[in-house]
DNA sequence: TTTTAATAATAGTTTTACTATTATATAGGA
DNA sequence: TCCTATATAATAGTAAAACTATTATTAAAA
């Protein structure tokens, strides 16, 4: 990940695995625009509804040069969760620095699955606030088709995995006998998408409620759910 | 739900809510033919590139005969996941009618989660192994659209809700104390097809191994943080 | 036997998901 | 300054998906 500092603005820019694109995004104004509006339009219409002809419309292009950029609608949605990932990632590290405790840490951890963006948007081209919308409602259908071993192999999920695998550690930290710091790495995250989504949408199976960007229950329950399989009190 | 026996053999009749079809399908060849072909098809295909023309001439009918009894191939998904619900909701009853210890029960209510079909293949036009491995992969989709909350409205999701409610029945028996008994319970449910799908295309996401059909690691996994949390030895 | 209902056959429409080709604008180098 | 490379735009198309309408045929029920 690189981090660019300016004077006025702190812009930074997230690397993301090449294969995931045709010609890099962030490096051009159209690839910026198709960036920022396909996350507002795919939260406006989902993922189904949204194609390159509507995306190409509302930036004022046209379809062919939308294609340059993304084999397809389900490659950009790799790249926007990717970018997610990283971001998720990127939170984790600057608010983690000088913390030592790894409960804390893990804390840390998920409290950035939760709020994911709230404090800081850095990023012109992407609103973190929208973009996590997005990730909650659409973000498992980037893995879950039949092209997903393929996709696996030319390590279009590494960006996922890379960040499950820093929680992993954590956990160990926290308890090294544990015995599935991996599965409840990924569930956490998974978990705080899920239950998010059902308090919005299908609150009966859920305990916990949710107002617009007010997810304090959430991180109050994976803590909680947390510090019980870890065996440590909070 | 109605359970008909007959001399020869035992065949189950699930009955799902009819605003998610148009014509009954258990209730014609054609019917049942659609069911059980959308299973096998979309598990060789996947639910993307599934569509009505290719199950039309599998079956040997026609596009607008399938029409007749689905609004489209997403109702048909709501179908045979509310189905799947249905089926592991009666092997849970069928399997706890004499079990008093409420933890025994919720161990197995996730046996049931886990292993859904292996046993007992009842219904001759729903091959429940298929259909298990179908709502793990393509499960989701049924209720992460656009038309979540005018579908919920209508009810489209009452068998998994019901599910839900049941197993968060049993978690408040084993601890009455605990706060989030409906989260648990649908985590666990979302847990194991994700841990399971985890295992077989994304295997850094977990720790557990999963062969064809073999998911006792997955068992064990989901008793322990159930066990945990809920503060019970195994 | 008549009527009804279910299905099949045929033939469409609209939208989606792309692709090919050509034109234009712009930026950088000689 | 011109030349050339490249990005983008404009235009025009195709193949398939996702339906719908109409009519014919068959089977079952009254």
């Amino acid at each position: 990940m690189f981090l660019y500092h300016s004077i006025m603005s702190v812009e930074i820019k997230i690397s993301l695995n090449e294969s995931i694109y045709l010609r890099d995004p962030q490096d051009s104004t159209l690839g910026r625009n198709i960036i920022k509006h396909s996350i507002l339009l795919i939260d406006e219409l989902g993922f189904e509804a949204f194609n390159f002809k509507k995306l190409a419309q509302k930036i004022g292009s046209t379809e062919p040069s939308v294609y340059r950029y993304f084999e397809n609608k389900h490659a950009l949605l790799i790249y926007l969760v990717s970018w997610y990932w990283e971001w998720v990632a990127y939170l984790i590290k600057i608010n983690t620095i000088n913390i030592n405790d790894p409960k804390k840490k893990l804390e840390i951890i998920i409290n950035s699955f939760v709020l994911a963006s709230v404090d800081n948007p850095t990023t012109d081209h992407v609103d973190e606030n929208i973009l996590h919308r997005v990730v909650i409602a659409e973000g498992t259908k980037a893995y879950r088709t039949k092209e997903v071993d393929e996709e696996n192999g030319k390590g279009l999920f590494e960006h996922y995995k890379k960040l499950i695998t820093k929680v992993a550690v954590v956990i160990l930290e926290i308890n090294p006998s544990f015995e599935y710091p991996y599965a409840l790495a990924s569930n956490l995250c998974e978990m705080s998408n899920n239950q998010i989504y059902f308090a919005k949408h299908l609150p009966k199976l859920t305990d916990i409620k949710v107002e617009e960007n007010k997810y304090s229950e959430v991180q109050k329950m994976l803590n909680y759910f947390a510090s019980k399989l870890l065996g440590y009190e909070m």
